[in-house]
DNA sequence: GGTTATTGATACGGTTCCGAAACGTTTGCG
DNA sequence: CGCAAACGTTTCGGAACCGTATCAATAACC
């Protein structure tokens, strides 16, 4: 059951969901912050700096800003990996957890209100 | 015919997106700015300041800078109104127009693509 | 004509971001 | 053991962002 969207829709759903997330003074995360979160979240673990920077093509230094934002909004934690020290295991957090849900539920809800 | 997305979909969906604008080095724009623009391109005319900055629920300060940013960018473009020379239009640009295109494209490719 | 309102832009101090380069720590290899 | 590689972080100069307060230009009002 594949989701069909005109161009007219697709925009009109970002347009939507992106004007709710600023009306609600959600965290301002920009699009590199929100592709960060998003991985941590809907792939496997384990995930580290450098897969991250691997994944998403930027460099290093990114995610470790990214992370220290989203870890001071405490959207994402980090520890040390007791097996390789140099390691840095990022994990998620339950207020990651509702973060997400909630966007899920405006995604939603705005994709059901589309126009025709 | 409304757009029914699960909530896994719909993470899914912003995920993939998200990623796609990273990766093609699209110009970062934050939330802020993506919701302006959508709303330039979206809403019928004329835009002002004043009326963005209403729309949004955001100061007058943060439609300048916005603008002056994707004014740079070539997305948007600035004049003043003739019949009220404290008024300033903002329109639009073949550039924007193309930016979003290429959105909506991203966008309608990876809900086609969701997993069930 | 002179005062008040309105509009958009600007100044300010502070925070975050960027890419590039260097750094300290930890591991592995010869 | 010693040196090189790998990993994440930090530093640097420069840019953009924020909210608050103020500004110059224009219009409206009395």
């Amino acid at each position: 059951m594949t989701v069909i969207l005109r161009p007219s829709q697709a925009l009109a759903l970002w347009h939507q969901v992106s004007l709710a997330e600023v009306r609600d003074s959600a965290p301002d995360l920009t699009t590199r912050q929100a592709a960060i979160l998003l991985t941590i979240y809907l792939d496997p673990p384990p995930h580290t700096v450098r897969g991250l920077a691997a994944h998403l093509g930027v460099t290093k230094p990114v995610i470790t800003r990214a992370l220290d934002t989203m870890g001071a909004m405490k959207l994402v934690s980090r520890h040390r990996d007791p097996r390789d020290r140099r390691n840095v295991v990022i994990a998620r957090t339950v207020e990651g957890a509702l973060y997400l849900e909630r966007l899920a539920d405006v995604v939603i809800a705005r994709a059901r209100d589309l126009p025709t």
